[in-house]
DNA sequence: CTGAAAGCGCTTACAG
DNA sequence: CTGAAAGCGCTTACAG
């Protein structure tokens, strides 16, 4: 955490070296145009010489700006989130921010820290996918951060706030449609913490397709969990025991079918054949997932680079009106149904 | 409170709102153990009812230390990568690092661009996934950078550096022997970049197993790719359309096999049946892929974390003798083989 | 514990 | 273009 320095090579040292004022040497270095182009290569060859690096913190402190901005997300080791992240990047880093990341592991601690240390870190903005059950302190914290900040994934209904989301309703509808199509009656909900807006609207769509379709709800079929692999695998293995198994399951995600489909394997069963599986996001590997996930396409990358791009709009212009951006989804049939 | 809008509560409001001198403010703000707890509390109270936040920046400029480090990797997209990400940041978080994410996608043009954003943000320390060919300015630059660095993943040989990475020849060698034993002898070696490290070690260990078991060595199964699916897609279908194709495929990682699967598969040919395919890394996702692959373990989220472990050292003692970590692979047999 | 001063590396504003 | 001065928000060092 300590970093002791040899003296650093300022701008006053070319400066120096290359004769001119240190007024002069900071234009240039920051492009300014009213320079004869003599000075001005006079002064890079000197920067090139003394191997300078320029300070963009200290120039930030003292112009009070900042380049840098900071992605908190739940979990890496989801795909999804993995995909975002290049959708964010990609647009950021386009606009000259370089990004500051952090995982809550949905843990509302973890989040409040990573909050409080990017702000230490002077950034010029937040995207915040939050965690599951933000606590009322944290919220009210965040609503009185006085820094652009856009959510994204999960909503937080007491924010007024940019926002860029999925319609998980019509996904979950889709979802539902599709394998009551396929003769399904008895289809289970599996994964995923009730207390996140995501988990909200996903149930809502499920609800309101298995009435459309006449089909009774029973609420044992919802089986809440984490959002992990593991959360999947002990969602179906629960699923498995009760008096009357569902014959298909629809997953909070991919990720949670990707451990669905591992317990059934697990149990002897074989995912597609014994229960229908269904996922939603459609992130990359689902292609050669065995067998091959039926899903509901979330679009990740894209909400990530819509985010970046509110955020950016966001810095530029803090007055600016607030911003829904919700993503219609779309249903992908493979082999698992 | 009368202040400006938009202005920033500095720590002199705090002092001032507390009675007290801004060098108090500032020792307890860093918790230094020589103030009274009477002191202290006041100071507390004053910082919750003003909303103050810490500038780091300001204080790591004036004291010339760095609480942030970069991380740069060649692909989020590869989950190898994100493992990897996970383990860096578990150890880093931990000793109080924010960390930076930069992504080359084996650009060397990118890798300078991000070396030089990131000294430019005064990171305490780097860790580098170089990209499989660094041009010679960038190695020389690199040679240069007075700040520490450890190398991940790939080395540079013309670079005395910490570096933490994997044994890849003697985990190809696991690889091919493995192949040889079921009773394999054309055996293709697919994907990634010949310029890298990484690959000339999967090369060596693919020729002493070969030879080993007394199998010619043909150059033509040798095919080279980008680091992708789409790069697997592509080396796999030039294989098929060798004169005798080969009846097993070593590929450079999990994601070139997994594209190595799905052009099997959209060639109408059954990988694991076909055609036994083994990949490297054995990322989470790896079970789930249609059939299971076999692979050669390389643990990429302990690559992480003893690269952070590493980095700290390194950046505690900046005077430490260089150490090289090469983690063991192991072989892990499952269906495609 | 206080108070006053200097400085980290830059930008800003201004007179010349 | 230059030069001198002030300031971003902190820490440091020191006399009291």
């Amino acid at each position: 955490m300590t970093r002791k320095k040899g003296s650093r090579i300022t701008l006053q040292d070319v400066a120096n070296h290359a004769g001119v004022s240190r007024a002069t040497a900071s234009l240039i270095v920051r492009n300014s145009p009213n320079i004869s182009q003599g000075t001005r290569e006079k002064v890079l060859k000197s920067i090139r010489e003394l191997g300078y690096v320029y300070d963009r913190v200290a120039a930030n402190l003292r112009s009070q700006q900042s380049t840098t901005v900071g992605l908190i997300i739940t979990d890496i080791g989801n795909p999804f989130y993995s995909e975002l992240l290049v959708g964010v990047h990609n647009a950021l880093e386009e606009n000259g921010y370089t990004v500051f990341l952090g995982t809550t592991f949905d843990s509302d601690k973890k989040q409040e820290k990573l909050l409080s240390t990017m702000l230490e870190h002077r950034v010029g903005g937040v995207i915040l996918c939050p965690v599951s059950d933000s606590s009322k302190e944290t919220i009210e914290r965040i609503s009185h951060l006085n820094i652009p900040l856009v959510l994204a994934v999960r909503e937080i209904k007491e924010l007024q706030c940019d926002y860029v989301g999925v319609d998980y309703s019509l996904g979950s509808k889709f979802a539902i449609e599709h394998l009551v199509e396929k003769g399904h009656r008895r289809i289970a909900f599996l994964g995923g913490a009730s207390e996140s807006s995501a988990w909200k609207e996903r149930k809502q769509g499920y609800y309101s397709a298995l009435e459309e379709a006449g089909i009774e709800i029973d609420e044992s079929l919802i089986i809440e969990n984490t959002v992990t692999r593991e959360g999947g695998i002990s969602a179906v293995n629960k699923a498995l025991l009760l008096a009357k198994p569902p014959t298909a399951a629809f997953c909070f995600n991919d990720l949670v079918a990707r451990g669905v489909m591992q317990g059934l394997k697990e149990a002897g069963l074989l995912p597609g054949k014994d229960m229908a599986v269904v996922g939603f996001d459609n992130v990359q590997e689902t292609v050669i997932y065995s067998p091959p996930l039926t899903t509901i396409a979330s679009f990740p990358k894209l909400i990530g680079t819509e985010a970046a791009k509110l955020l950016h709009d966001r810095i530029v212009d803090r007055d600016r009106e607030q911003k829904r951006i919700i993503l219609q989804p779309e249903l992908v049939v493979r082999q698992s149904t």
